[in-house]
DNA sequence: ATACCTACTTACTAAAATGTTAGTGCCCTA
DNA sequence: TAGGGCACTAACATTTTAGTAAGTAGGTAT
């Protein structure tokens, strides 16, 4: 078995900090942990409630089992939810946010926030 | 010359607004509009200051034209960008962000506070 | 005359992200 | 004993995104 290997944080070393403006640097870092298609739509579930596999799979039925858990380990990679196992027949495998997670809230929410007003916004352009 | 296909605004259908959480919609939507490489990158130096296409290409220099162009016209597509030509010799394009691209705002702070602080947390780790 | 400036476009390539399919081993139920 | 639920893994294919390199056209500086 070979390690899995996560993207390093953006920057790499700490001048890249100094040499660019700081919004760069936490941009692309927001973007590098939290990015991708599914991500923040798992952390929006664990939100609602901590949950099982399968019970995201069911909660986000489009997401293939290899983005449900390709993502969830980048999540735990980088301490935003946590994988408890419970020792039961058939086996369960629970996924919450840790508290460091709860930190995501308020970038989810304005997202969120942003992108409904944005779908009312052209709502009409939309759907004509 | 064809015209330009931009990607059409998640959702497709208002059913799936009402089918589906509206967090995911409207995360969705803000990805689309907002995600990518370069995008809130690019909005973070215009809300700097309105630039030219070569100001542009200075501030961010790891940019390549072609997904500085790209970028620029989607987001302008998307009225968050305004480009204006300044007839001139040599010509001059400048971009600025609309009234309505002044609402990226919170999305920009929010997602560079967050990247920040997560550099930071992480930082012994990284740089050891 | 040559090179460079501006703001792009086009064609092509490479890399990254995501999707598909099948399979694992354990146990349970019909 | 056949099939299904559970929580995955691995190999491979496809799609999406991003990068590279060259070209355009009018003008200026050397």
């Amino acid at each position: 078995m070979k390690k899995k290997q996560f993207k390093t944080l953006y920057p790499r070393n700490i001048e890249t900090v100094n040499g660019r403006p700081l919004d760069y640097c936490g941009i692309r870092c927001s973007m590098e942990v939290l990015g991708g298609k599914w991500k923040l739509l798992i952390v929006a579930e664990l939100f609602k409630n901590k949950k099982r596999y399968s019970e995201l799979k069911r909660s986000i039925p489009e997401i293939s089992e290899k983005m449900l858990i390709s993502s969830l380990q980048e999540l735990e990679h980088h301490n935003i939810v946590v994988r408890t196992v419970v020792e039961a027949i058939p086996p369960q495998v629970e996924y919450s946010l840790s508290k460091y997670g709860q930190s995501v809230r308020p970038v989810l929410e304005t997202l969120f926030g942003w992108g409904e007003s944005h779908i009312k916004k052209h709502s009409d352009k939309i759907f004509h």
